[in-house]
DNA sequence: TCACGTCCACTACATTTGTAGTTGCTGTTT
DNA sequence: AAACAGCAACTACAAATGTAGTGGACGTGA
């Protein structure tokens, strides 16, 4: 029971859209993702399919008994998933390139420096 | 001619391993690689010709005649353009989002607080 | 009741990735 | 010269991904 299935690319949007608000049924999901991703309603479904498959997406039926779909993990764990395993392939695991690498190539406002200052701060205090 | 590839998980070892020390030939690679990935030297092959195909890699001679490896890409160009599709994928493009999660969840010594905070006031110096 | 739009379960199919195996050429070793 | 070892070029093949299409069941409006 791998907490964190490995999502895809693709995936990860359908995701996205459950995690923002769910249930929702495959067309809903569709249309909340047509804007962005023009699929058609049956790639959203094959996603779907797949999610559940993985164990990332659960299911259930709505009042008028169509299927809705659900998040079955939290997105906090699939993004720790990820950065994880985006560490370990580009910065051999370790947190302090990383840091150094994004701190580096990234435009920031000075609230924003400033947050992230004190985040360090508490990051000690642990 | 998007300046860095798409680099899979496995070349990207194989990148690692000539980023470090090139040119290599394709056994050199294989032995370097040895202890951490077991893999055939057929599989590196496989991995350096695809590579190359990429453009991520050229190919020259050494004394011997046999041809032997090297980078066409800067290991920073790949390492940014991980970045962002990452930055993109995970965290919507947001540079902040992605810096308080790794902030969060990393255990950073007092000295790697310090230099990252050095770091972000650079960030706004620019 | 018949056509029509929904929803679902399958099937499809090209690419990319992970991981090799097979064959043939060539120089080196008894 | 026969045999073997290293290198290159192909071929193999399953799983994962991206992106749909088909066909059947079901309820609804004309």
């Amino acid at each position: 029971m791998p907490n964190a299935p490995d999502i895809a690319e693709s995936e990860w949007s359908v995701m996205e859209s459950l995690w923002e608000s769910s249930p929702q049924t495959a067309s809903e999901v569709t249309k909340a993702l047509r804007p962005t991703m023009n699929w058609a309603e049956n790639t959203v479904r094959t996603l779907l399919t797949r999610l559940v498959e993985k164990g990332a997406l659960k299911t259930a039926e709505n009042a008028s008994g169509t299927r809705t779909f659900l998040p079955a993990v939290k997105r906090e764990a699939c993004v720790r998933a990820e950065g994880e395993s985006f560490m370990q392939r580009i910065f051999g695991g370790a947190a302090k390139p990383l840091l150094v690498h994004f701190a580096q190539n990234s435009k920031l406002t000075a609230e924003e420096v400033k947050e992230l200052k004190k985040l360090l701060d508490q990051n000690l205090n642990t």
